[in-house]
DNA sequence: TTGTAAGCGTTATCAC
DNA sequence: GTGATAACGCTTACAA
């Protein structure tokens, strides 16, 4: 910069001044971007962030990035970001609350503008000094929360069964103990279920134990190649989608003889259809809403928990 | 720090070697540990990215994330980094070699410590005085490119087909007309089919074109409810899937009647199955090759091109 | 070993 | 508007 100056014959806080769009002279404008172009200048953000301790840097925490549901969030909140002139730092967790722990270290060291966290060990200690926008799980009002309508998501599930002629359904959830804004969907379909008057069974099961339970579950449902059940909703297209491979692979005619309805709204392939019947979770709006939120002017008044509308589309594991 | 140091009652060099794990007197170093611990104190990566001009951080250039493939290869690079001590800062950049240009720049100003590339803007300026490594394409010897045996997969692909009885191959290709490595793939095919005596069919299209013109051509090439051919490779998992449903919506059978190959070794989800069968890219090999080249110790004497070979996977579009 | 002091590249505050 | 100067928080010779 010291040198740009020189070249340009002008002061440092001139050059200063033209990289930040202050108002400088027309004639010491265009010499400045002259000689730095000369130079092949480019301010430094480092310096920048060292002095102004603002770094258009914010922080993305997630478990991965290579489920479909992750990548595409994380693709919307990058070009949202990116947008708004702000660089996206990413930190990988997986499920393990030590990497979390260590991921919030690093962003505290890296003086970041915000912090976007999609994650659920229930003791994540945030740094208040820092804008914390989490998605999918509510830590306290103090952290604002977005995320899909689960609980309505649930009810529309089991609406959506009993007006495709389901008699009697099941819930499918598998997943971590860690609680989060994803379990209401079970609480949203038993809901429903009881609004409609239709009968219902539930089979929770934790990470660990894998889908076994669940299909060993059909299995002793079965009663002459015929399922008890005519309609399943699951808490992710993932359980759904391989719940149907095992149903078709055991004779169960999908979507004749047994509906199924998953959750999250996965594609196949960018935008070419669904891997099965789903609720489809709003990403472009959710990424949108948590960068909004995160980049808001006016942090006194947040909103504690923002759900965004689902919507229901059909893949092929429904009849309509 | 200057807090620390004073806490501790000792100067502010110690509390800095303490931090970087230069040797210091232990009674120093648990005086300071604990002066941090009781300040809370973190050490500002912004102000040692200043002074020590290294930042720990490596720049991902990619079209997205969203993409299965690329957001298992990201994931898979950032493991590597992170394994290192290495932050990743993401730029993405769709296809639009306008945002490739930004993200340099970005780059350029960041001071990261070195740039992983999966661009194929041919015009990509490079400032040679910071580590790059680019993923899928050849630059020139100056950057190390990291990609997978395209040229063998395709081979490979012809020669599975071979062996599985298939007597008249075709070999679909779409893409932009950047030229990358995956280019080879077609040429590695047709090697292979003239190596084992094999007739094939070439249709090579741009992305603009979509879809249609595949399919126009495999209807135009139906008799009698018989596709002439009987065996199919596409460039991509994601062809190779569309290829396959329009097929069997035509009514022909696969892989009875017709076996398809595609190319890249995408997963359904996480690790159960893959969309159809496919010649699989050693993605975590690729990622670990791409990290390690672009940290390692003596950039003096690096690889120019470097390929890692493929392996064939069969999916549901073979029949074996 | 420890303490001191000089910068790293910017931005912000002033007088001019 | 412009230009000198002091910080920002840290690393690293170098002297003690």
């Amino acid at each position: 910069m010291k040198d740009v100056a020189k070249e340009a014959g002008v002061a440092l806080g001139t050059v200063s001044k033209v990289f930040n769009g202050l108002p400088v002279g027309d004639s010491y404008r265009q010499r400045v971007e002259a000689a730095a172009e000369k130079l092949g200048y480019r301010v430094n953000n480092y310096a920048r962030g060292l002095r102004a301790s603002k770094t258009f840097t914010v922080a993305l925490i997630m478990p991965n990035i290579g489920h479909p549901f992750f990548g595409t969030l994380a693709d919307y909140i990058y070009q949202e970001l990116d947008r708004r002139g702000y660089k996206m730092l990413v930190f990988l967790a997986g499920y393990d609350p030590e990497a979390e722990r260590k991921s919030i270290q690093m962003v505290r060291q890296n003086k970041v503008d915000g912090v976007i966290a999609l994650s659920y060990p229930p003791d994540l200690e945030v740094d208040d000094s820092i804008p914390f926008v989490s998605i999918d799980r509510y830590f306290s009002a103090g952290i604002p929360c977005i995320a899909s309508d689960n609980y309505g998501g649930g009810q529309l599930a089991a609406q959506k069964l009993a007006e495709l002629g389901c008699k009697r359904l099941l819930f499918f959830r598998i997943g971590s103990v860690m609680p989060g804004e994803p379990d209401k969907r079970g609480a949203g379909f038993e809901a429903g279920c009881q609004m409609l008057g239709v009968q219902y069974d539930v089979l929770r099961l934790n990470d660990e134990d894998g889908m076994d339970p669940f299909f060993r579950y059909l299995e002793e449902h079965m009663a002459d190649g015929k399922l008890e059940y005519d309609g399943i909703f699951c808490c992710t297209d993932h359980v759904a989608y391989r719940v149907m491979l095992k149903l078709r692979s055991m004779g169960v005619r999908v979507p004749e003889d047994v509906q199924i309805i998953g959750f999250d709204g996965i594609h196949v392939f960018d935008g070419d259809g669904f891997f099965v019947s789903t609720i489809v979770q709003p990403v472009k709006p959710l990424a949108e809403a948590a960068v909004s939120v995160l980049l808001s002017e006016d942090r006194s008044k947040l909103p504690a928990l923002m759900c965004l509308p689902v919507s229901y589309a059909k893949g092929g594991t429904t009849k309509d």
